[in-house]
RNA sequence: GGCUGGAUGGCAGAGUGGUUAUGCAGCGGACUGCAACUCCGUGUACGCCGGUUCGAUUCCGACUCCAGCCUCCA
């Protein structure tokens, strides 16, 4: 298995550090704004990746943090004139929401950076020992970026280029323009903490060194995070971490790709994002995640309505190949015709977790399972199962197919009943070969949006793709 | 300006030194009362200019354009 290392610009062999266990840890919200589709992204893909490392035998310990305590948050409640952890909790809560229906498993570990103030100011002493950080005499500790010597091997920086182009404010407590905070002094009445340089609270570097040492010791196999994250944030993990302990703080370093609008990244300072929960009124969850998963991990995806339609009309593929076969497991069967397919599954997602090649194999399997629903219905269970259990892996075909094609009752424009009524009445001009009928009432529930299909078994009928307008 | 990526058929999106990605859309055929679903067949795509090579979309170099980071941002 080989995945891409942010830090060497390749792809690597992967080997952990523990022979069978992973331990991974992703940069996780900031808990001031609902989760739009970047973060979905970032989720998305760090699912997936854990759920492949699991089902290939791998001890998975998957940690992501939650930023429970920041400027953006002190903002955010004193002008919702709401106390901190009320607007955190709020957010946590919706957040682990947005995650289920987008069908996330929850990581393994979700520390809290609140929870872990202690550890926090344990690494800001260790590192102000060694002489890696200084308390200024305002009551902040900076980070002395020129004292590590590694600093810049993440991003490729160099420091002196670095500098010249930097555009800090001028801030005299720092030794040096490049310094970061650490710990940062409490105005009067803001949120804080007590630590040896008096009431503060963590800066937003520091809490994710502290937090996954704790959680995964001082060198750990996985760090992922958004792409925006590289630097300065990971950049100065490395920093912080590596001072600290005087060992490696990460093996690989996964990013994932931005998502954007207009060829533009969506982001909270752009304001030109959608939230997962708005994407959610509108459309199948099922349909926003497939969207996610079909292009690899580190592209950009240009977020369009159209995508979304065009990821519900192969997701249909799918569900239509799975319609009307039994799943139980399968038992004496073609064994080599499944397994074909599940081997060439698993190389591509062995090549750095190649999704859309993966996705390749399972529309392959899909063709094979509807030949296989004509010509040799033994072996459909089988291939239908395989399909459901590959899908399952992406985190994705594990509803009715039925219920998916019929879309979400809350869109339906007519009752249920009534378009089964409407399919009776049809079935009976069929019979009295009043085809005239027939088709004007077809032709009613296609202006509805519901789309027939007759088949020996009878007829059902499915919600056809909503068009690009979300 | 520095540092990262990227440019693939109508659209989306993988990949490869010489042979089919895949999905959607299109076209032809089969099935069907007609459709939908499905199956079969079908498209000489690889930004531009050079170089290496028997052969490059794939390797190397220049160029153009796009995006990201360098400031909070997943």
């Amino acid at each position: 298995m080989q995945i891409y290392n942010t830090l060497t610009r390749r792809k690597e062999p992967f080997t952990p550090i523990e022979p069978g266990k992973v331990r991974m840890y992703v940069c996780g919200m900031t808990v001031y704004d609902y989760c739009h589709l970047g973060h979905a992204r970032v989720m998305v893909a760090f699912d997936v990746i854990s759920r492949y490392l699991r089902q290939r035998g791998f001890d998975v310990t998957y940690v992501r943090n939650i930023t429970d305590i920041d400027d953006k948050i002190l903002k955010r409640a004193s002008d919702n004139q709401e106390s901190i952890t009320a607007l955190t909790e709020r957010m946590i809560e919706a957040m682990h929401e947005d995650e289920a229906r987008l069908s996330v498993l929850p990581p393994d570990m979700e520390p809290r950076a609140t929870g872990y103030i202690g550890d926090i100011i344990a690494m800001v002493e260790t590192l102000i020992a060694k002489e890696f950080a200084y308390a200024a005499d305002n009551g902040d500790v900076y980070y002395r970026v020129r004292k590590f010597e590694g600093y810049g091997k993440l991003n490729n920086r160099d420091l002196d280029a670095m500098r010249s182009g930097a555009r800090v404010e001028v801030d005299t407590h720092k030794e040096d323009p490049l310094d970061f905070v650490l710990w940062k002094a409490a105005k009067p009445g803001e949120a804080s903490w007590s630590s040896p340089w008096g009431d503060g609270r963590p800066g937003w570097h520091i809490e994710c060194s502290a937090m996954s040492t704790c959680c995964l010791g001082d060198t750990f196999d996985i760090h992922g995070g958004g792409p925006d994250l590289t630097f300065p944030h990971h950049e100065n993990e490395i920093a912080q971490s590596e001072a600290a302990t005087g060992k490696t703080y990460v093996h690989t370093w996964m990013h994932a790709g931005a998502v954007r609008i207009n060829h533009e990244k969506m982001s909270k300072s752009l304001g030109n994002f959608f939230t997962i929960r708005e994407v959610l009124a509108h459309h199948d969850p099922e349909v926003v995640r497939y969207l996610l998963v079909a292009s690899h991990y580190r592209s950009p995806i240009n977020y369009t309505p159209e995508s979304l339609s065009d990821a519900r009309k192969s997701l249909e593929r799918f569900y239509n190949a799975l319609e009307g076969v039994a799943l139980e497991t399968p038992q004496a069967e073609d064994k080599d015709l499944s397994s074909r397919f599940c081997e060439r599954f698993g190389a591509s997602m062995d090549d750095d977790f190649n999704t859309p090649e993966a996705l390749s194999v399972m529309f392959d399997l899909a063709r094979e399972l509807n030949r296989a629903k004509k010509e040799d219905p033994e072996n459909a269970p089988m291939l239908a199962f395989e399909l459901k259990r590959l899908g399952g892996i992406l985190g994705l075909l594990q509803q009715d197919p039925e219920v998916f094609l019929k879309g979400q009752p809350a869109g339906l424009s007519l009752p249920e009943k009534e378009i089964e009524a409407r399919i009776v009445a049809r079935a009976e001009a069929k019979k009295a070969k009043d085809f005239a009928k027939a088709d004007a009432i077809r032709d009613e529930l296609a202006a509805q949006g519901i789309v027939l299909k007759d088949s020996r078994e009878g007829t059902t009928w499915v919600v056809e793709a909503p068009d690009a307008s979300a």
